[in-house]
DNA sequence: AGAACATTCAAACAATTGTTTCCAATGACG
DNA sequence: CGTCATTGGAAACAATTGTTTGAATGTTCT
């Protein structure tokens, strides 16, 4: 069944790459198994399928992920012994798990790009795949933040979360179209972590923000 | 030259709905052409390709609302009459002329799930032509905000404009997947307006943000 | 009316897609 | 040795893609 060494991992390496540069459908597996320099029926004999192929992309990436996040949300209960963690704490554990994990790997910027793609384009299979690899510890990381930010309605602190996820996604993902304009404009070469140092300040302000003024009740009056 | 009525519309109509849905390559013209009722040639006829057919789609949104952003900052210069524009005043100008286009035509959904598509997708003509597009416009705007925020750094102040950008086209484009979510966990059926509302005290908040710390002098010292 | 033009239509085009099959060569392990 | 999983190669598969063609039809103006 496990593949330890070349052939698979060839794949996966270039696939990845053409993936985040190009997207799923216009990345056919010609291009990858050309460029990986293996034959064309591996993908179909290794994988199963090109949806197959696509799943363990991201495998590869959230699996570790996931584990290592993980244990370091259990570090961070066990260091504040069931006390509340301050929402700084939160979001400087998620970075680094984030960080971590494609340091071993590839850039941080294919990996984002997977996610930016992953929630942009193809609607079905993956979305449903990410939400079962992600899910647990998305939620238990929610539940953390709850603790952290009590006067936010959790309505609010639902939206401002997604709101912040698509800062990082959105930001990461676009870095290199992004980074030229700034690399022009502004003669900065920014680099991954910079951007994160930029981003910390930000976020916790944002989740820190007044409650927006309520709702007007259906019809607004004249 | 021009078509005035039904053919083009159709096309454009279900081009636009299809894209925003299942991204451009996944979109075939068939897929377009059947639904709208049309001959399968009707699109090379009248757009020249599907790639022209793209551009057209985002054209019928953008050409509106680049007129109506101008006149709509126009009006706002003249009335602070060469002073300095609050920052809330700028960005409530800007989310109103974003949703009044759209009322007109489509959805929001389908405009900010498209832009969201331009960003993360095709990496080639769609980027170039949008630039084109918005580059006055957002020139502009970015200038005006500048002169609103003098203690923001310009890089500063760009990488925030863009994580703004990032928050809005996410979860705007996103929308759907989200509102589900937000239904089933808080019962609470969400609009477009409703999440403008939310949107403005959290992006407000961020470009508030205090500055990061600066950045470390490239290597950290232990 | 006829001429000129714009549009629609069905059919075919060439190219590319994911996938499968058959066959030979290789290596590992019993 | 022989067995079996893994590679490589080449070919073909059925399906779908964007695009083009040429005839039919409609519309418009003189």
């Amino acid at each position: 069944m496990a593949q330890q060494p070349d052939t698979v991992t060839r794949i996966l390496d270039t696939a990845e790459v053409l993936f985040a540069e190009r997207g799923f459908a216009e990345t056919s597996l010609r291009n990858i198994t050309s460029k990986a320099k293996v034959n064309l029926a591996a993908v179909n004999y290794h994988f199963g399928s090109k949806k197959a192929l696509i799943q363990a992309v991201f495998a590869r990436y959230l699996d570790p992920f996931t584990v290592r996040f993980h244990a370091a949300l259990d570090e961070l209960e066990a260091r504040h012994e069931g006390g509340v963690i301050p929402l700084e704490e939160l979001l400087e554990t998620m970075a680094r798990s984030v960080l971590e994990v494609p340091a071993e790997r590839h850039s941080l910027k294919v990996f984002m790009r997977l996610l930016g793609l992953a929630y942009s384009q193809a609607q079905g299979h993956l979305r449903r795949y990410i939400q079962e690899q992600y899910g647990s510890v998305f939620t238990r990381f929610t539940e953390l933040v709850r603790q952290a930010t009590p006067e936010l309605p959790d309505a609010e602190r639902f939206w401002r979360l997604h709101f912040m996820l698509g800062t990082v996604i959105f930001t990461l993902s676009g870095l290199d179209a992004l980074r030229d304009i700034a690399e022009k404009d502004y003669g900065e070469h920014v680099s991954v972590r910079d951007l994160v140092r930029r981003l910390r300040p930000v976020v916790v302000a944002a989740m820190n923000a007044p409650l927006p003024e309520p709702a007007p009740v259906q019809r607004e009056a004249g």
